[in-house]
DNA sequence: CTGTTAGCGCATTCAT
DNA sequence: ATGAATGCGCTAACAG
């Protein structure tokens, strides 16, 4: 069992009150004092319980990440990881630990990002975007509701809160039309299911903006047998004569080249590929170095981590939103046709 | 302020002891009390505050997971994320929460995991590999002297104490078999920092069992510019005149054939590839079809959840240590000369 | 079956 | 500047 805080107090002669005073650095202590608690201290390898800390100053130095990824696991996506990866130097510098809450148990019930902020086991939560319509309707509620330090990576959902994002609406226009000024008018656009509730606004936006365009959508799926799914997917895109596609992912435009080149078709020569990329050059390992709108995944988690620390630290709340923009990097699986 | 048990208590009009029967199920309460009780909780959204339950059970329902990468973050290796992905799956399901312990900050001192499990935060620890001897060496000096639960992920290294592996040695020795029965004799071996230390040992038996081969380390650098470093590695494969090469994970794979078909060498007529993977089914992907080994890392992340959790639970400690083998997977890239 | 009570380890008044 | 005492919310004896 670990020493506690009488335990260095005995050792060091004085009392408890004494040593929390130099542990929290809250008052002046007499230097040989200082002196003597440090040793003990050392010699006990003293390190407070968080149990009792928390318990007195409810706070964890927690953080909880939660990512929803409809059906699969938070690390299967890129895009996730980037997200993590800037959370992580944020959170690492400042002291704090990120708990990975796993979207896989809940069903139905309430996500668990609920219970751990109600049983108090972490100060603040950055929340992915969510898949579903309904599931957003309860979020924006509770954001609403609680103060509960939140902040949100995905399209604003409401004025109250932290907020980080990229247009997604936007940057798609922007690489349509792309594909537009290259000649191309039939265009197969790969969309995640976490990412179908954006769709119908996308469609007619494009209607509307670009009449000569026609984009056919089609859903990838997740998990294991990507290739497989992607294989009936090419099959839409040549039956609909598309010249060109947009891929929602780096990972999903590898299985998509592949199958291609399967099909004996070239890329960009026979179709034209844009991928959507979160990892800066990603997409140009893939031959024949793939053209991408660059997301900046990395630095958006680490703009919310920064967000959601201040916040904690209430070092007050200057920025409440920040507004991430993707851009386009030229390769070479473009054609003009 | 969420509600104490207090609170409840009062509203269902008994006493806290018990409430916390109920919320612990330690003993027989009456029907109607029960139902009471509930009724309160649901009423006030009561949860018990898990820092005060800590502070009694010294109890977290944290686990630790530490996958140090030498000088980069834990999300950038393929390796790593389906480790994560398996133990996700059990921890979730068995109640238990995943906290990220990062590497990013400990330098010099004490690896974070210490602090961790000396405050209490955690109640128990997954650990992968450690690349460097001296930090090897340390641990090994901790895990002997504490009792603190923990799994290795890696090489064995003490008799004590639960165990994940699989054989590195053994199964690039397997790899290199293969492409001398193919007719190879010159051949690099890709390797990444973390394994820098399976090196000699390596080179040592190759020499001793299969003696006509040559093989010619590269040593592959993590982070941003990888491509960059792997144009310097290639050119010491042609300069050595290496038929076939071995990649160390499918990502350094796909930097590698994309450098190749750069300069104009062609997978597999110019030269072979295999690659290990630890997503199954990952290097089919790269073109033509990477051949692989497959380390199996879901399944023992998997295992080393169960491991962990069974330990904590105290359900007898049958399996102690559980190694893994790896398969290898024919595609497309080896070619007989 | 149920209520009362003593800690768990710490931060924080309040005295001194 | 420092020690004694109180309470954070809960579990686990203990007593009825």
């Amino acid at each position: 069992m670990g020493a506690s805080i009488y335990d260095v107090a005995k050792r060091a002669g004085v009392s408890i009150s004494t040593v929390s005073r130099i542990l929290n650095s809250s008052a002046n202590v007499r230097e040989d004092k200082v002196k003597a608690v440090r040793e003990a201290m050392e010699y006990l390898k003293y390190e407070p319980n968080q149990f009792a800390r928390g318990l007195v100053k409810q706070k964890t130095n927690l953080v909880g990440i939660y990512l929803p990824t409809a059906g699969g696991s938070v690390f299967d996506s890129q895009y996730n990881m980037e997200l993590m990866k800037g959370i992580e130097g944020v959170l690492a510098r400042r002291g704090y630990g990120m708990v990975i809450l796993s979207s896989l148990t809940d069903s139905g019930k309430n996500p668990v990002y609920v219970e751990y902020i109600r049983q108090k086991r972490i100060d603040g939560l950055i929340l992915g975007s969510v898949a579903d319509g309904g599931e957003m309707e309860s979020l924006r509620k509770l954001l609403r509701e609680s103060s509960f330090p939140t902040v949100y990576i995905g399209k604003r959902i409401h004025t109250k809160g932290l907020n980080v994002y990229a247009r997604f609406e936007e940057y798609h226009m922007e690489m349509i039309r792309l594909l537009r000024k290259n000649g191309h008018r039939n265009i197969a656009l790969f969309i995640s299911p976490g990412h179908k509730h954006y769709l119908s606004a996308l469609l007619n936006r494009c209607r509307q903006e670009l009449p000569e365009i026609t984009l056919y959508p089609v859903f990838t799926r997740r998990g294991e047998n990507r290739s497989l799914c992607t294989e009936d997917s090419i099959k839409t895109v040549l039956d609909k004569s598309c010249t060109a596609l947009i891929s929602p992912s780096t990972e999903e435009a590898l299985a998509i080249t592949g199958e291609l080149s399967r099909l004996d078709l070239k890329v960009p020569e026979d179709v034209s590929v844009i991928t959507v990329e979160h990892k800066k050059g990603a997409a140009a390992l893939i031959p024949p170095g793939i053209s991408a709108m660059y997301v900046p995944a990395g630095p958006m988690g680490t703009a919310a981590a920064s967000l959601l620390v201040t916040a904690l630290e209430k070092t007050g709340q200057e920025e409440l939103s920040r507004e991430f923009f993707p851009c386009y990097i030229s390769r070479n699986s473009v054609k003009a046709i």
